[in-house]
DNA sequence: GGGAAAAAGTGGTTTCTAGTGGTTTTTTGT
DNA sequence: ACAAAAAACCACTAGAAACCACTTTTTCCC
């Protein structure tokens, strides 16, 4: 399973692609030969997730087998199926974002890929450092992080 | 694992590359063969974090693990994982700050490199000093640090 | 409904810049 | 004065971005 970390700026062509960074595209072409589903993220940030195609699957029915008589489970339903794209890195290791998640997220030239883990997120590169500088502590912590030593 | 202690000054060439201290690139060389991870610092401070690799592989777990339906533990997993840089030392001792880790940290040309016993934390000289003048002592402490008499 | 025109998608090529590695010179500390 | 480290410098390479040419699909008008 991937182990994706960092972020890079990256811009999308007038056509809507984007070209993965290479040491990304390195590691999808490893983990799933460059199959990657991509999707809108359901929380409140407008942002695009990136799955390889493995870590999707796995995900999939988890999503699919919601309580679906419930409103937040129905909206993530409708969210993350509803916008689900797979794909395939191109020969020059792009890929072409459907329009409907362009205006999702709100992409416009300038994006940043950011690394998360076994997934990545893709974003309005304005967005993403408006995101950056807003509310930094107000939230409520869970207990597992207020406990952590960094 | 490390015990790194004090502050350098130093600085970054034109290409973004900074040159380790000789004192802690020792230390790193033996502790973790100069396998650094680097990062974003989470709190309200704009630095940057360098951990050797063992020390980064202890802490990761515990944040991706993290419920990413709470806020504040996404707005930590994005930081730290989404700016998390693996990298190693050149052959001269240097690293190369990835572009979005230099405008996280404000970073210009000249630098400090402070020891934080476990990490080293990276400032903007100018930020390090800033800081220093304004911060006081008159916030709330926890009750392991009332208790300590320095 | 057929055809032309426009738009969108696909693939490849070229150019340029940022990253990389190494060397030399200067400074610092002993 | 010497040795070691830091800083400046230079040459090379790989990746990204811009560009261009071609195909397919859609749309709009006749």
């Amino acid at each position: 399973m991937g182990n994706f970390l960092g972020s890079h700026a990256i811009n999308m062509d007038a056509k809507g692609r984007v070209a993965i960074p290479a040491k990304v595209r390195e590691e999808l072409s490893q983990i799933c030969s460059g199959r990657i589903v991509l999707t809108a993220n359901a929380d409140e940030e407008r942002c695009l997730l990136l799955y390889p195609e493995p870590e999707w699957e796995t995900l999939r029915p988890k999503i699919e087998a919601l309580p679906n008589m419930n409103r937040a489970a129905r909206r993530l339903q409708r969210l993350l199926l509803g916008n689900a794209a797979p794909m395939e890195l191109d020969s020059a290791g792009r890929i072409l974002i459907p329009p409907p998640l362009r205006s999702y997220a709100h992409l416009e030239k300038k994006l940043m890929l950011i690394g998360q883990g076994k997934k990545l997120e893709l974003w309005s590169e304005e967005r993403w450092y408006a995101w950056l500088d807003e509310s930094s502590g107000d939230d409520e912590m869970p207990p597992e992080m207020e406990a952590l030593s960094l």
